[in-house]
DNA sequence: TTGGAATAATTAACACTGTTAATTATATTT
DNA sequence: AAATATAATTAACAGTGTTAATTATTCCAA
């Protein structure tokens, strides 16, 4: 005889409930930004979002969960951050450029979280797998008006899409992790060295 | 007053230290390369090695110098199996296309030394700080060769070196760890794509 | 060969992790 | 106000890295 035993965790009260996660989850990313992943731990996020470290299992699975639910949140602040700095620009290859760049500065901006987006590490569940072409669907849109516009062909734009892709993860990866170029001035010549290679 | 105590680990036996030491470097190295580094800890290795875990300390200061120990050995491995792939091929341009394949071959292989490699983690020391650009130092005799022999100028050899280095980093991360391309093969082809949209 | 000193390896212990069960506190409802 | 449902906490366990105290081993002189 089998028995299956479910266990929802069920909260009477959803708006309390978002309210909670919501503490965990902005106590995680604070000490994602500025700790680093290092630092974090199930008793660290609880401590700073004012909460013993079990409560943290009554809105979590566990702390992949949670960092999970972060980079997710992480990507709507970088997409913003993004839209903020080029929106203005109007469409075509140079904007495809700016959009590169605020996502490199975002990543500068935050080093510790280039490594949580791209590294399948013991943190980060599944959910993310999205993550893995972020730069490609913050790009879309205007890969797209450049082919309706001939400015080239489709087979073109998936070419430089993913030039673009492995070029920035590559000069991201290098510098943020193995400190080269060590000048970030040189680092930010190189990357322009390298959009002006690909997108003219 | 300040008092300077240094401790200095001396083993009477020089043969014998060099041994036990092999002894726990090759135990991480199966680990890594089989489980993983989730697997890794002060006991998982001296279990394999044959030893306890406090013995570890007698040889090494801890996990991260182990690690950046096996690094270095891996890059030996790494090196070696990419000259017996390699060794004969005439020099030229197409010759570095080949040590760049055998070089991502190498790392589809053992896909959890990408991470060990890139990645500042918890682990690993500061030594293997040349690792950022290890891929380069394999393909340096290569463009020294192609410059000497007026097939680019010097610029564009620092270029072309520039464009491989952060395609190659790029495409392996985003391959091994967000598992884009999905299928092998497709994977092979944007390489290729890639490799002969910068060398020709 | 046999004590005693030098060296090496082991166990014990501590402070950290993640995670679950048992218990206490708080809200809700009758 | 009492009974019940829900939430938060403490206690406890197994797993980490790391060090100190203890045991085992090797080496050398008497």
């Amino acid at each position: 005889m089998l028995i299956f035993l479910t266990v929802i965790i069920m909260t009477k009260n959803p708006i309390q409930e978002e309210r909670m996660k919501r503490y965990f989850l902005e106590a995680t990313k604070e000490i994602l930004t500025s700790e680093g992943i290092s630092s974090l731990s199930v008793r660290s996020v609880a401590k700073r979002a004012g909460y013993s470290y079990a409560t943290l299992y009554n809105y979590f699975k566990g702390l992949p969960e949670l960092v999970s639910f972060s980079i997710l949140d992480f990507q709507k602040d970088c997409t913003k951050y993004i839209q903020e700095k080029t929106s203005r620009l109007e469409s075509g290859n140079q904007k495809i450029k700016s959009i590169v760049r605020a996502y490199v500065d975002y990543f500068v901006q935050y080093p510790s979280l280039f490594n949580l987006f791209f590294i399948e590490g013991l943190y980060s569940h599944k959910i993310n797998h999205s993550a893995a072409l972020f730069l490609d669907s913050l790009c879309q849109k205007e890969f797209d008006f450049c082919v309706k516009n001939n400015l080239y062909s489709k087979e073109q734009a998936i070419e430089l899409q993913q030039k673009n892709r492995y070029m920035t993860s590559g000069i991201l990866l290098i510098y943020l992790n193995r400190s080269y170029p060590a000048d970030y001035n040189e680092f930010v010549e190189q990357l322009e060295n390298q959009l002006n290679s690909i997108m003219g």
